[in-house]
DNA sequence: ACCTGAACACCGTTCAAGT
DNA sequence: ACCTGAACACCGTTCAAGT
């Protein structure tokens, strides 16, 4: 979120683009250095002048996707004050993974793959589930939607079930499945409508 | 479910629940063929007199994974007849994973991984998906807990809620978040109480 | 400042050969 | 019937060397 509008992309910051992309249809086990470098153009010893190691380039990638993760939904409080306007359109964000070739949330990927991962890619993985739950808590409580005391589990429990409709739908190819599962957890009173 | 009980395992029996191990904690990706013969006190290439690849090999393992779990739900519904209290039962299936090393459903994991899994793989994952939603919706539809039109959808998003409880617990480590989610499931009216 | 070729130990897999 | 050693092309990674 700190970078240079009017500058072109760094060779990092193409990297990180192209990496982000790759672990969110193949996960970090999946992220192959090598083929990471052909999709740019360079040789895989290459990618080690700009990060350390594999786990320093995926520990970068999620430290950016929460990042871009909690600006997006920090925009989203600005344009959309209602709190209850703000939640129906929160599953939105995941939706957007499964339109870009049935790709689902980094953090999802890698939250399977935790037993496989550096500790610095855990602990970036772990913040995007924060982020997430944090925003969705202040928007229940803004919304005055159930009593304070569970305002934080209302915000687990939401983020957890957004995420296993985006998986079930990955394992369908089918993102209107998707869709339907919203709609179940509204119609279900999980999603306060 | 149709092995020899008097009969001591057999080469490949042995090696389906020790890759099924594997496999539950690594995913497809992580299950590797070394590191599993060396767990059986064997050589890589013996299990390709087994297993003819490790596309089959994990086939089969999703394969007895579903039909044990179809086994297990269909034992569950003739111990536990009355159909709120099967429901409520339901998550414990997920959780024993969880008890297990914090391991996650095999076929979660396998799902994450769906665009690097052989068809042969994903066709057993699949089949896990429909038979856990087939047998909810049996029993939403016995226990006349929505419209009949809608037990289908709500016996999907129960799944899917369940599976994304089950990943998020994973990555903290936390068993105990598992039960509040589940939990708040049942606050919210997605689990019928 | 940025990139590369060659090398290392490690993967899945094959296959001829052993008992 | 079951297992193995040696070999293949492929991984992450290093490092000396190039521009």
């Amino acid at each position: 979120m700190k970078n240079q509008p009017s500058t072109s992309p760094s060779s990092s910051d193409k990297i990180l683009v192209a990496a982000t992309r790759i672990a969110q249809a193949h996960g970090f086990g999946g992220l192959n250095m090598r083929a990471l470098a052909d999709d740019l153009g360079i040789k895989a010893a290459s990618l080690y002048y700009h990060f350390s190691s594999k786990a320093d380039l995926a520990a970068a990638v999620a430290r950016l996707y929460w990042e871009d993760s909690a600006a997006t939904l920090e925009a989203f409080l600005i344009e959309t004050p209602a709190p209850a306007e703000c939640l129906r359109r929160y599953p939105n964000t995941f939706r957007k993974s499964l339109e870009s070739d049935n790709r689902i949330c980094l953090c999802s990927f890698m939250t399977a793959e935790y037993d496989d991962l550096p500790e610095g890619v855990r602990a970036e993985v772990r913040a995007f589930t924060e982020v997430n739950v944090a925003w969705l808590k202040r928007v229940i409580v803004a919304g005055a939607m159930v009593g304070a005391q569970d305002a934080e589990n209302r915000a687990q429990a939401i983020f957890a079930a957004v995420s296993g409709a985006q998986l079930m739908a990955r394992g369908r190819s089918d993102i209107t499945l998707f869709d339907t599962l919203i709609d179940s957890y509204r119609a279900a009173g999980l999603i306060p409508a």
